[in-house]
DNA sequence: ATAATAAGTCAGCGGGTGTTTACTTCTAGG
DNA sequence: CCTAGAAGTAAACACCCGCTGACTTATTAT
């Protein structure tokens, strides 16, 4: 194993073990649905060290998003529809047993129920938008279809969208992109 | 007005009130973070009638995922793309001040956590792209852009795609429609 | 008019929520 | 070794949730 030690006190570590477990949790169940017990308990945690390390309840749901989109944003501005298509498919499917990429997009789209990280969640989706370039309206409906397509898979598993891998949904998603972007 | 007495008692009346309020309610802000102190304080009655109508929190969802449905499933099915297109850019932004078809969209991509329920959302949601024709996990794409446009438009108000009409909406709808489905 | 019943209200219950305070346990620096 | 401070725990708090049983008010039928 990679990690050295199960039961050594480490407060990095444990607020990092907090955020994945959280951003999962979020993504998967919603903000309101997910209690921060759930997320203790399955850190192997005390509920106390959420207070801690986040503040509250809010300021970890506000921690995850800031990382969900840090890491969404790391995407290089890609330039064919195509490759944003190959991309897109590999975001959604994710590598095996990673779901990390795929939460990010489903955090970016529940609510937490305050208004100024309700405005954050929108600034980033409008960045990301933006940075699909083209005509707005229309780079926000590729952005509409993959928070769907996100939904449908992760959260609603319906079948057989849910078992698609990565090769199936290129070329579908690559043909969304091309009649939208051209 | 053609509500002939706001005071009068009549027990279908407040019943229907209840399943609107509630409908609009469980779209907008998802299962969990909807009371049903909220719903009966919008619809002006007494909480208790929730209960004795609806015998639940539940079943009161169940009830709106119900209309929901037939709501959505009387569609005709359409021939042609831009048929299907036409359709729904009327559906996703809607009569001006009726939100009922929006709503229906997103009550289907809502969980009450109830596995029964979410089985009952996942046969609609079959039914659905079933009824779209073609390939099944094409037609599941469709799906997943109107669902993730009912989110990014009335549950996240993203603009500009928030504020589009219905006109803005059908030729990029036709375009993604007739990518997906030829 | 008045009794019977439906429609609606009220106040409270048990339980689960987020959060905090006081405490215990581990770990590093002298 | 041993002790200060960090890391983690336990228990309780105040509050809000869904739900219910006893009550009041309006409507209808005789």
């Amino acid at each position: 194993m990679d990690v050295p030690d199960r039961k050594r006190r480490d407060a990095a570590q444990t607020r990092q073990n907090l955020l994945d477990v959280a951003r999962n949790r979020f993504a998967r169940h919603g903000y309101a649905a997910t209690t921060v017990r759930d997320i203790a308990d399955e850190a192997g945690v005390n509920v106390a060290l959420i207070s801690r390390y986040f503040e509250s309840k809010e300021g970890l749901f506000r921690a995850c998003l800031t990382h969900a989109a840090s890491d969404v944003r790391e995407e290089p501005t890609a330039a064919t529809p195509a490759e944003i298509a190959a991309r897109l498919a590999q975001r959604l499917s994710g590598p095996p047993g990673d779901r990390r990429q795929l939460d990010a997009f489903l955090l970016l789209i529940r609510s937490s129920g305050d208004e100024r990280i309700d405005d954050l969640r929108r600034s980033i989706l409008l960045g990301l938008s933006e940075k699909l370039g083209g005509d707005l309206l229309r780079a926000q409906l590729v952005l509409a279809a993959a928070v769907g397509i996100s939904l449908l898979r992760a959260a609603l598993d319906l079948e057989p969208l849910a078992s698609a891998t990565e090769d199936d949904l290129r070329k579908p998603l690559e043909d969304v992109i091309h009649a939208l972007m051209g």
